[in-house]
RNA sequence: GCCGAUGUAGCUCAGUGGUAGAGCACUUCCUUGGUAAGGAAGAGGUCAUGGGUUCAAAUCCCAUCAUUGGCUCCA
């Protein structure tokens, strides 16, 4: 019998029934079937050596698609796992799935100790099982024997697994000596497996929860190719080149000192410089977009965190109290309730809303000791906080508003690589996790929804990730080493005006719920800093440097000149010093080419004598000699934003 | 918090049981120079901290602290 086989360019081609996507290949061309990892049949990827036999669309996947790669990964887990129990027989097996970069597999190791000392050991017996080309040969199985087979090998995991798996859906794999409960699909053999990379272990929970056992996680990844290995482990290299808490350290903007404390930075001058400019960015931005500053104490009383409803939530998480003069007192966490306080300090009249109420306000939050991360991770905080009190009518208005701001502030550091994630409540959660008023939580659900939707902006949406007064947006970014974080975030406060008793009189005199807008667009100065020194590679715009120019003498004899300069810089409102040192013009320039200054300022005999700065711009570009005031003219226009 | 790794000069790192090292940075002197490293000398360390083993510990063992890769958490 015949099959008409579709293919994505929409040609139409006959097999005989029982043919498999590798033979079709291999009707195309040899070179074809080499790369075919797997195949996607009717939309669904399988097996690349599974028979056909109805009329289907097809699209062979190689290492070019992403379902190919996954297949490629997932199919080097269970070669990882064959090698495991080689090397050591008895080990258990949790699971062993493809991630973004590789994969990984959990691994029970028992009595037996497996650490990077025998990473080695571990890659030449994968190369030495993917050499040996063996299929992987699926296979169905019962639940039954599935069940008996794994009782047998006394793996607990695997069992658990097919606890939950039923009758009918169960298949294994085998590839040589190895086989495991899988639903596939697969690559047609090991031997795909050119270059194999195990890059570190830790520890991981059994299925993600604190209450189980934790089993030994050993990352890898592989590749067809030698070459693409390492090109992947010199961009390794180079994003480690961009991290902040390299970067950071070189460029002198913060240090951390034990005598300080885990997670509390100490800003260096070049980060202080930093923080001014971004807060009077942040704070022009805001006047003009009709924020009003406020400003509140840096602790709290135990009774109003009681009242806002968060002592209950994150007490875990904040340091612990302080007892004075009879009365329990916090170091704040966030700084919503301090400014809930301040709307209720006045009668409010709906002519007043919306309210916007901005503060860089500082927090501490006592992070678990294994979450402190650089800059990124830290318990001390300042937030670029503000929370906006409006009636319901101007919620979308509002909210829509917020978005915008992320978006000019966006633009103007140029980031685009990010992901906005709208978290909602998860029903079965209420009074829980989440404050129970459940008519609240779909309405505005459903208001942020649509201003996402209106707005035309691309979101995720995930449930029971809300905070646990309303539903969030979160923008989602990565560092140099590819860790993700919330860098921004937009929150819709439905629960904490009922609890602190605010009010407005409305236009019928009488008194209404304002709903509250929390929104940190710059996020905290912590995070935003770690954040653009990898994001520019410590390569700052120059109204972000933290010293602008360097102005570098040829010898001393031009000092006096260079002061000049400098003083003329200063009251234009510059960042520029000056290297003084007794070193030669090449030396200064190294160094401040290194430090990442964005101009040189090249001053000798020649500019002396006409009142001129030779400019070199960082990067190398000569842009030869200007006047003084040509100079700061054209730094001026370069940092209007 | 949990599992693993790491901790030596300001920075980057050598140093596997026998007198603490290098490069850069720093200080001083010489050199006064033109677009990515001029030369010389000097100073700088309770080898994270506290115990233990040993004739002898940066080195071996234990504990603590910090950093870190993940897991869990994230107002």
């Amino acid at each position: 019998m015949s099959i008409s086989i579709t293919f994505p360019d929409g040609a139409v081609r006959q097999y005989e029934s029982g043919v498999s996507a590798l033979d079709i290949a291999k009707g195309i061309s040899e070179g074809l079937a080499r790369n075919v990892l797997a195949a996607k049949v009717n939309g669904v990827v399988v097996d690349a050596n599974r028979t056909i036999t109805a009329d289907a669309t097809l699209q062979l996947l190689t290492w070019n698609d992403d379902e190919g790669k996954k297949t490629f990964w997932h199919s080097s887990a269970h070669l990882l796992a064959e090698a495991l129990e080689a090397l050591y027989p008895g080990v258990k097996f949790g699971i062993g799935p493809p991630i973004d970069k590789g994969f990984y597999y959990d691994i029970d190791f028992g009595d037996q100790k497996f650490g990077a000392e025998d990473f080695d050991k571990l890659e030449a017996k994968m190369n030495e099982l993917a050499k040996a080309n063996s299929s992987f040969i699926r296979s169905e199985v019962s639940k039954a024997d599935a069940i008996s087979y794994f009782t047998e090998k006394a793996d607990p995991y695997k069992l658990e697994l097919i606890n939950d798996l039923n009758d009918g859906e169960i298949t294994f794999y085998q590839q040589g000596n190895f086989t495991d409960l899988c639903r596939g699909p697969h690559i047609p053999n090991t031997g795909f497996v050119k270059a194999i990379k195990v890059l570190n272990t830790a520890g991981a929970y059994w299925r993600g929860s604190e209450k189980n056992k934790q089993l030994t996680r050993i990352y890898a990844i592989t590749f067809p190719k030698r070459a693409e290995l390492d090109e992947y482990l010199l961009m390794l290299e180079e994003a480690k080149k961009r991290d902040h808490r390299k970067l950071g350290k070189e460029l002198e903007i913060f240090t951390f000192d034990d005598d300080v404390g885990p997670g509390l930075p100490l800003w260096l001058p070049n980060g202080g410089a930093m923080i001014e400019i971004l807060e009077n960015f942040a704070k022009k931005t805001e006047r003009e977009a009709g924020y009003e500053r406020v400003k509140t104490p840096h602790i709290a009383k135990e009774s109003m965190y009681l009242k806002s409803g968060h002592l209950p939530y994150y007490k875990e998480s904040m340091f612990p109290p302080m007892e004075m003069d009879g009365d329990t007192y916090y170091l704040k966490a966030m700084n919503c309730p301090h400014h809930h306080k301040i709307f209720g300090a006045l009668p409010r009249s709906y002519k007043e809303l919306p309210l916007r109420l901005a503060e860089y306000g500082t927090c501490y939050r006592y992070e678990q000791s294994g979450e402190l991360f650089g800059l990124m991770r830290v318990r001390s905080l300042q937030m670029n906080d503000a929370h906006i009190y409006c009636t319901e009518e101007q919620f979308e208005q509002e909210f829509r508003a917020v978005n915008d701001l992320y978006a000019r502030y966006f633009k103007v550091f140029g980031i685009d690589k990010y992901v906005m994630r709208f978290s909602t409540h998860d029903p079965a959660k209420l009074g829980e996790k989440y404050i129970n008023n459940p008519e609240l939580w779909l309405k505005t659900e459903d208001m942020v929804r649509k201003v996402l939707i209106n707005s035309n902006i691309p979101y995720v949406e995930v449930a029971d990730e809300a905070a646990f007064y309303g539903p969030k947006i979160d923008i989602q970014v990565w560092s140099a080493i590819g860790k993700e974080f919330t860098l921004a975030t937009n929150q819709v406060d439905f629960a904490q005006a009922e609890r602190f008793d605010l009010y407005y009189i409305n236009e019928k005199s009488e008194k209404e719920r304002p709903l509250i807008i929390h929104r940190a667009p710059l996020s905290t100065h912590e995070r935003f800093i770690g954040f653009l020194l990898e994001h520019y590679a410590g390569n700052f715009p120059t109204w972000l440097a933290p010293k602008q120019v360097a102005i570098l003498p040829i010898s001393d004899k031009y000092l006096d000149y260079a002061k000049d300069v400098c003083n003329f810089l200063k009251k234009c409102d510059i960042r520029a010093f000056i290297d003084e040192r007794a070193e030669k013009a090449g030396k200064k320039i190294r160094d401040a080419e290194i430090a990442k200054i964005p101009y040189m300022l090249i001053v000798g005999e020649k500019e002396a004598g006409s009142g001129e700065v030779s400019v070199r711009r960082h990067g190398g570009e000569d842009l030869g000699a200007m006047k003084q005031e040509a100079f700061a003219e054209h730094i001026k226009k370069e940092t209007e934003i």
